[in-house]
DNA sequence: TTTTGAGTTGTTCGA
DNA sequence: GTCGAACAACTCAAA
């Protein structure tokens, strides 16, 4: 928009508040819309912070893109786009629509947490108000608390809390105001550009309308939930939703998925995983600091590669050519489609990190560029799961055999042969066995497993402490 | 107050 | 091939 150029003063109606969207990217289900719509007439607001568009790659922009496109559909085309910092942007706007309020859904991150700490302090400096209603999440993170009011640093119990402190919020919430009963105030003439129009759109992305995203739930609903136990593991099948994306970006929200599940054992998993997602919302929100560090401090001394060596061995992770197939077609399918099967997410993680002798957060980071559903909670705590630093209450020798993993979960070779088209040819089983494959056209393992798992718990052992 | 038992996702070895 | 034990020892709630 061009300095001057105030839209805002054609308008035939004024606008009550902002709605400033940011992870909740939906219409239904919002508590925040909800409240804001009380108010009257509602100016919806997206800020592309330049903080997330430089560390995000292509599949995670050309995602967040196609869900904004289609929420500006669903509002008529009224939804307004800023560029910049949102602690100076957001401010600026309801100065220059003289709202009072600015709405949001609350965020839990610690960078959305700072980020609104300073918008809200700006906001107040004018008189006005940021007023965070509802969360991503069934349970808001930091309320699941053990009876002297410290927080969980183990799954079990903290689920055992949550269950029904979720299913009280599953059967109560706000009415969702019908699309055509909110009166957006939108500003046409500002328009979506800059480095979202140059998001190449090469893959396969995540449905990004509400509607394909309820659609592909209703679908898993009858076909998959039902096997959700059995089939989850195996890469090789469609035997999850697949909605973490659109949970990542509130298209859905975890309450309208928690309404379809009923007592069944695999009902029972699928809430678990829901569980797992606000477990560790809860641990980064109590510890913003685990993002980055262990959150174990005894692991600390735990001895990891960072030389020039180490760097050659994460770029044939990363690159997918480590010569363990399972290993390397988990690493393509998510540069290739920015997703990548929770069961191949352990083992390449546990890969990176028992075999290769890699930092966590190497490997962290990397998910984090590529995945379209990455969530600085899960994927950091993930990570420090599969690293022993985190929650996981299981002693350290748990290392994943790569060929033991391929072998069980994906028998018949086929999601190998899928992300691996040198070994397409490679008959039935052979196809896990690495090092027996192809030479001419497919890597010799770059380490020796055997070998590896050995190091690994020689370095646990070596830290002469006790290991939590 | 102290003790006890279970804890997302594992592997290997030896009987 | 199947099965139990060993790996080694923290967290948390219930008894």
């Amino acid at each position: 928009m061009r300095h001057g150029d105030r839209p805002w003063d054609t308008l035939a109606v004024m606008p009550r508040s902002v709605l400033w969207f940011r992870r909740d990217l939906r219409l239904a289900d919002h508590p925040a819309l909800s409240a804001a719509h009380e108010l009257g007439d509602v100016v919806p607001l997206f800020v592309i912070d330049p903080v997330f568009v430089r560390t995000a790659g292509a599949p995670r922009l050309a995602h967040l893109a196609a869900v904004l496109r289609a929420l500006d559909d669903e509002m008529g085309g009224a939804l307004v786009y800023r560029h910049g910092d949102p602690v100076d942007v957001v401010p600026a706007l309801a100065a220059e629509l003289g709202v009072d309020h600015v709405f949001v859904t609350r965020d839990h991150g610690p960078y959305g947490r700072a980020r609104d700490a300073e918008v809200a302090t700006r906001l107040a400096a004018d008189g006005r108000s940021l007023r965070g209603v509802g969360s991503n999440y069934l349970v808001d993170p930091g309320t699941v608390t053990k009876a002297v009011g410290s927080p969980y640093a183990v799954f079990t119990p903290f689920s055992k809390v949550w269950r029904p402190l979720a299913e009280a919020r599953r059967a109560s919430r706000p009415a969702t105001p019908s699309v055509s009963d909110v009166s957006w105030v939108g500003a046409p003439t500002v328009r979506c550009d800059g480095p979202f129009d140059a998001v190449p759109v090469g893959v396969a992305l995540p449905p990004a309308t509400a509607a394909a995203a309820h659609e592909q739930w209703d679908a898993f609903v009858s076909d998959g939930l039902d096997d959700y136990d059995e089939r989850r593991n195996l890469p090789g099948v469609p035997g999850t939703s697949r909605l973490s994306p659109a949970l990542r970006w509130g298209v859905l929200h975890p309450a309208q998925l928690a309404d379809d599940l009923g007592p069944s054992r695999s009902h029972d998993v699928f809430l678990s995983e829901l569980a797992w997602r606000e477990f560790y919302a809860d641990v980064l929100l109590r510890r913003p600091d685990t993002a980055r560090v262990n959150l174990n401090p005894k692991m600390d001394v735990m001895v990891v590669d960072t030389d020039a060596a180490a760097r050659v061995r994460f770029e044939r992770w990363a690159t997918g050519t480590t010569g363990y197939p399972i290993v390397d077609a988990g690493m393509r399918q998510l540069v290739a489609t920015g997703w990548m099967h929770n069961r191949v997410r352990m083992i390449t993680g546990s890969f990176l990190v028992k075999d290769l002798h890699l930092p966590w957060q190497w490997g962290a980071r990397h998910f984090m560029r590529h995945l379209v559903d990455g969530d600085l909670a899960s994927n950091s705590h993930g990570w420090q799961w599969v690293a022993g630093t985190g929650t996981d209450a299981a002693p350290y020798f748990r290392v994943f055999n790569p060929t033991g993993q391929s072998e069980r979960f994906d028998p018949s070779g086929e999601y190998i042969r899928r992300w691996v088209p040198e070994l397409a040819d490679v008959p039935g089983g052979s196809v896990h066995q690495p090092g027996l494959l192809r030479p001419d056209a497919y890597p010799a393992p770059m380490v020796d497993h055997a070998l590896e798992r050995d190091e690994a718990l020689v370095r646990y052992r070596s830290m002469g402490v006790p290991i939590r």
